[in-house]
Order: C-alpha cells, then sequence, then structure tokens
DNA sequence: GTATGTGAAACGATTCACAGCT
DNA sequence: AGCTGTGAATCGTTTCACATAC
C-alpha cells in the first residue's frame, strides 16, 4: 500500500511538522498553509509542500491543509499508530535517563524491557520493569518481541551487542554508542552521537572567529 | 588562514574519520589509506578522498595519509585544540547524564557551570562545579566566558533561555528540547532530538514490513 | 484571490575515472 | 605498481514559477 519512494530527507522532516501540527491543534487552528507550517519548522513554504506531496494530495488548493487529518496521515505513514516495543539496552546515567525522556511513552514507544551487564543493577525495579542481565538480550528481545532498541553500552561492546540484537530480530536500533555499527541492510540503525555534534559545533565557532577580521 | 568552503556533510564527516584514526593510531599503524578509512568509517574511498583534500593535500601518493600529522590536521580544522568552555543548561537525567558521556572532558571540551531552576538542585556540588541558578545565566556565561551550552531544559523554555544565553555571548548551542531555536545567524545550532530519530525508525520499521510480501 | 501540487531549473553532494606523483 | 587529488558525470535535494483547483 505505501507508496515507498520517499526521500530521505523528506522523512527526517516528517516527525518535525507532526509536532507543529500538533502545535497548530493544540492551538486550536482547524486549518494551516503551507508557509505556516514552514515558519513554526524553520524551513520555507515550497519544501513543505514538495515534502507533503509525497504523502499524496493532501491539502485544498485555495485553503491550506486540514490541520487534524494531515496529522492522521503524518501518524500513519511514520508507522506511528502502532505501538513499538522497545529496549534500553545498558542501563548507566544514559540509558536511565531515556525513560523519562518527553515524548517516548506518551507516543506509540513502550519500553518493555531494560537489560545491564552490571550484576548489581539486574533484578532493581524501574517503575514496573525488572532490570535484566545482558546475556539473556536475545531470549527477551524474542519472548517481549522487541522490535527497537536504545543503545546505551559502551562503544568496545556495542557491536557485539547489535549483533545478538540482530540475531534475536530486533529491526531498528538507536545508537548512542561513539562508534559505527555494521548490521545486515534491513536493520536501520540511526546515531544520536553527542561528540560528533559537538565537534561540529566547535568547527563552527572556529569559523565565526577566523570570518570576523 | 582556514579555507571556509568545506561543505557541511564533510564536516560532519570529520569528527567520525578522526575518531577511525585515534583507534589506527592505538593501533601502531603509521600509515593508512583512503580505503582503510573509509572501511573504519563505513563509506567510500572516494568519499574519504574528497573530504581530505577540502583540508588541503594532507596525502602522499602511493602511500596513503600519515595517521598521526593526519589526525592533527583535522584537530586543527574542527577547532578541538583549543579549549571550549561549555556548560549544561537544565540539570535533570538528561543534563546529570551529560556529563559522565565518554569523549566529552577528555578532548577540549571542559564543563565550566551548570544551571538549573530548581531550587533543591541549587547549590548542590557536581564534582567541583555548583549548581547555579538559572536566572544567573547571563552573567555567569559572561563571568566564565562559557562558548557552548547544552540545553536540556523543558520544550516550553528552551527558546526563553536560548535568548538569554544568545544575548550574553554564547555562540554554540546543542539543543536537547524537541524545538526549533531561533538564533541569530552567527550562533551555531544543533538538535539532539531523540523524538526525531525514534519516528524515523519507526517509518522503517513500517517499511520492511510492507516490502516483504 | 488564494494556496496547493508539480514539472523544470538550480544547486549541492557523491561517485567515477584517470592524470599525476612517489 | 600504488594511491592520492581532482575534473567530469551522476545523482539527489531544494527552489522556482506557474498551471490547477477551490
Amino acid at each position: 500500500m505505501t507508496n515507498v519512494d520517499v526521500p530521505p530527507t523528506t522523512i527526517q522532516r516528517l516527525p518535525i511538522y507532526l509536532r507543529c501540527l500538533m502545535q497548530a491543534q493544540a492551538m486550536r487552528m482547524p486549518v494551516i498553509n503551507s508557509l505556516g507550517i514552514a515558519e513554526m519548522a524553520g524551513t520555507n513554504a515550497a519544501q513543505v509542500r514538495k515534502d507533503l506531496s509525497y504523502l499524496g494530495e493532501l491539502g485544498t488548493r485555495g485553503i491550506g491543509y486540514d490541520v487534524d487529518s494531515l496529522i492522521a496521515h503524518i501518524l500513519k505513514w511514520l508507522g506511528l499508530t502502532e505501538v513499538r516495543r522497545s529496549a534500553i539496552v545498558g542501563y548507566g546515567r544514559l540509558g536511565s535517563s531515556l525513560q523519562s525522556y518527553p515524548g517516548f511513552e506518551d507516543r506509540g514507544f513502550v519500553m518493555v524491557a531494560i537489560l545491564d551487564a552490571d550484576p548489581e543493577k539486574v533484578g532493581q525495579r524501574v517503575g514496573d520493569i525488572v532490570v535484566d542481565p545482558i546475556g539473556d538480550l536475545e531470549r527477551i528481545v524474542a519472548e517481549k518481541n522487541v522490535e527497537i532498541i536504545l543503545l546505551t553500552v559502551p562503544a568496545e561492546v556495542a557491536q557485539a551487542v547489535a549483533d545478538q540484537a540482530v540475531s534475536a530480530g530486533v529491526k531498528a536500533i538507536l545508537n548512542f554508542a561513539p562508534v559505527r555499527l555494521d548490521v545486515p541492510s534491513d536493520v536501520a540503525v540511526r546515531h544520536a552521537d553527542l561528540s560528533v555534534d559537538l565537534q561540529v559545533l566547535s568547527f563552527h565557532l572556529n569559523k565565526t572567529r577566523t570570518t570576523d577580521s
């Protein structure tokens, strides 16, 4: 059914549009036009129209986009109408902070397991989840039908842990470890790599200083 | 001095190359070629050569790149030879997990302040830093010469806090709040937005399921 | 009149392929 | 012979501009 010819750059912007639309909805706006979305999202109207046109003809010429129905369409396209069973693998400081991240439990993503290598942490209760040993990863993934893992283990073991997760059937990984993961092409990986962002910022600090002369 | 015509996509890859080179250095490799870097980084040799060629003629034909000197060049280009004074603004779970993130204190980035709105947290000691009230943001930024802030405050106040930081002289922001920040063009912003990544992963989960038929 | 949807143009990034250096 | 550096070709993305629909 779903046409798969949506450019990757468009896909990355859909969650942002979605957020803007939810805001518009909260402000009781029944309709919004491409310029309105663009201003909220920090792009331009042409970009918004091109992006949305990949999902179909969702707007009304002369009027704009119906907020409610556009939200519904984007949710559908992003697969956010289904529950996504996820697990945190590596329950250190970062891992534990992810639980309480806003927009997690409250939108489709459900945390069904937490795993850690540290015997001290195993058995610990976190809400209604009990921390499991990382050695049980494959069993837990299979049993609890985990689709996404949030990988917050040390860089040295990230690849090995990812391999286990993949062999147990995980199809999406959000990787916080500063290493490139090697996975089969049917597994999606996103890198949430803080140090890369910091270094890019460092570059910009340099640039502004050298340009100011 | 520094030529500013490096494509943004290249800049984003430089930190990754840097990491690979450090690994090569740790393995006592004196020289590496573009294919070697590419395999470690998950790209192709042509890409690596194009990227590095923007920084100058750093390799030797017939041989490859000297690991030590290439590392030095990339560090220089990314401005990582200078100390980057940074502050955490918003000391919740996420904020506190950032301190201990590997590759922070140990590479140029120095945490000089932590701020929070919660009176309970203000005054708390964190290593050799005392948590300051967020109302003192402008004073602290000016006094401690903060260049980068890690913004981990709730979305509702992120823009207001960013505005204060910018007016006090901050030139780079790593924004963890799920909102688009409006800042002057000389201020660099990077979005570390977990929920966008999760939603992109959700899209891919959908796709593989629908394509498998 | 107003705003979408979309071919076409412009731009930017990646890949190719080879000349040039060691 | 081996590998870099780089123009040229290719590919993908963004922007333009307007026909189309309300």
